[in-house]
DNA sequence: CATGAATGAGACTTCATTCAT
DNA sequence: CATGAATGAAGTCTCATTCAT
């Protein structure tokens, strides 16, 4: 156990600036959109003069592109927690009430819908998106077609592929109610989301 | 009949000058984001000059609301058109698989997210959505409880508010996908709807 | 005699404003340099905003080029104008002189020193000004080898390379000599040229 | 012989750190000219922060005066070696030689230009400038004018005032061409040289 | 009715300089 | 003595909007 050398304590300070700085920017984002918020709202939020931001991330631009990021990794980080024990409709109504709360510690649904168009028109956007959206697909069906006993679904790879798709979009649907009309009734949301799970994860016909 | 005065035909004019502008508005929207895309653009795209736009357009953010606007009606429009002759599933994929080839004619996906992030922000903007979205939703069920002979569903009431809050997610979904991934395979998509269709309308439990 | 067009009005004022744009940066980049005159200041000497400069140049860069194209341009054209009837110390004589009233229609010495130093940063401006110079020497070359009767000097070849590479080193010489001693006394400027050129010119050894 | 006291030793090694500033600042002047090279470039070149280079240096300005005045000191330097062994014409052609080797002994003929054209601007380098070239100038003269047996030329003065400038501007001409056509051919400039001073210490006529 | 030149605010970014550690 | 984080002014460039023609 040695101290902390002054080299580790400045790299660690370093990102903790960083962070700052990309919470501020989250935060920002969230309130007025990637192209609205400028990097003076960034650094006032995050309690820093604007010059100071360029010592720790290259431009706005990488300032998006992190926050888009972090954002896809936490819906991977997100699927990555799928079990067979898990109650998938109680998750999900749990997600959304999340949503609804503004939870920072997930995927934020205004930043998911923005980032999501923003990929149309900026390559290096689509491509994080397209990899990402891949990848958590991918580790669904895993999921949906392990055995039961080893924590999936004991889907065939058919079905699970198809159910796979369905769910993700039922989620992003969900995302979009959730923006669009956030004081939509939470009861009512909890009976579709119910709905829709008995139906998906009926045995398959 | 009487022949069009010329009070009539100025302002029939300027309808159609406002549709130009609009029509090119939304083609800069689409390419460039509601931000990204400038006056100077729309001009442009609109075949006139910057000062003239602003003889038929309060502002900036009038046009973006017009285009929402426009976008919103185009979903109302199309829900208006269902009637237990069509055939739901096809509908959709034909939907979806308009939205791929970009046609001008129906609601526009990219535009559809980045307006629903905007009216987070924009409170005239999320007013807008979230009566549309409630009128659309409102009338889906009505259709859904509309007996069979009258060209409805014949659903109960309760059966008709969840149905109807789901189809909107799917939809909704389907179009989040597309955005983010416009070269999914398109008869996984076509699989997926028709799963979701033949759950949805089963039997009610 | 046709009346000038609208569209040619318009493109004439558009040259009229990059003319007036080019004069105002000439000045601010001889008071400053290239580097210290900020695009607000050649405004401001234009008599117009900053953000209508950009109608009618590129960039910074692009007025820093075109200005050195234009000092280029106008040693060309000096040369160019080169006859055996032209008494060769008298007319160099008056270029200093020339140079030391700050003749605007003439190279600017200080600017001449400015973008020849640039000229080994910025690579566009380097190949500028060696493709002028090669250009420019070349034609002193080819008036030195004309037999007197048809305007030269009638050397031949060799002779003609070096002396006209000395001319360059002499005029440029004077050139930096006016910029960093411009109260040099004019009567001893006078003596050297003329002692330069008897010694130039004087029968080949 | 005292041993060095510790104030000694103190004083030396702030001569010691300056000197490695003002190295750096030399190159990133050559490398970036006067205005376009940062503090933070100066500093990483010299292996230190930027907050120390102010221990040292008052501010930038100060720096760049630094610069020339070592610039200037060098060429006086050269000057007070000359004496009547001393072969005018390959000593001539060995700095140009130098010049275009980037030899950091002697005179960098891209900040003597820099130099010459920022002392139109800056009234502390016209002048210092203007003082140090009369008395490189006055030096000349004086060599010029001893008698042979004493290591001069043993010219008149009025013969020396005209060599003297007339030297002077052949080899700030040969500065102007080595900056702005580093490629040229060796022999042809060194035929140049001769050329030159064949001429110059021609028996006065 | 139509143009497009013009303005000026504001966005992103860099940099000389200071100062707590 | 030394560091490098921090500031804030200033620079380049864009753009919504207006207005003379």
């Amino acid at each position: 156990m040695t101290a902390p050398s002054m080299a580790t304590a400045k790299v660690r300070r370093a990102e903790v600036q960083r962070e700052r700085i990309l919470a501020a920017a989250k935060q920002c984002f969230i309130e007025r959109g990637f192209h609205a918020a400028s990097m003076a709202n960034i650094a006032e939020a995050a309690g820093m003069s604007p010059g100071l931001i360029y010592r720790y991330v290259e431009n706005k631009s990488a300032v998006v592109l992190a926050i888009i990021e972090e954002q896809l990794e936490k819906v991977r980080a997100d699927i990555a927690a799928l079990d067979s024990d898990c109650d998938l409709p109680e998750r999900t109504i749990a997600r959304v009430n999340q949503w609804r709360d503004a939870d920072p510690g997930i995927m934020n649904p205004a930043l998911f819908l923005e980032m999501s168009a923003e990929g149309t028109r900026d390559a290096s956007i689509g491509a994080a998106i397209r990899v990402s959206d891949r990848q958590t697909r991918a580790e669904v069906i895993a999921w949906m077609c392990r055995p039961k006993a080893t924590g999936g679904l004991g889907l065939d790879r058919e079905a699970a592929v198809a159910r796979a798709l369905l769910m993700q979009c039922i989620i992003e649907g969900l995302a979009v109610r959730t923006v669009r009309e956030p004081d939509l009734d939470r009861n009512e949301v909890e009976r579709v989301v119910r709905l829709f799970f008995d139906c998906l994860l009926a045995p398959t016909r």
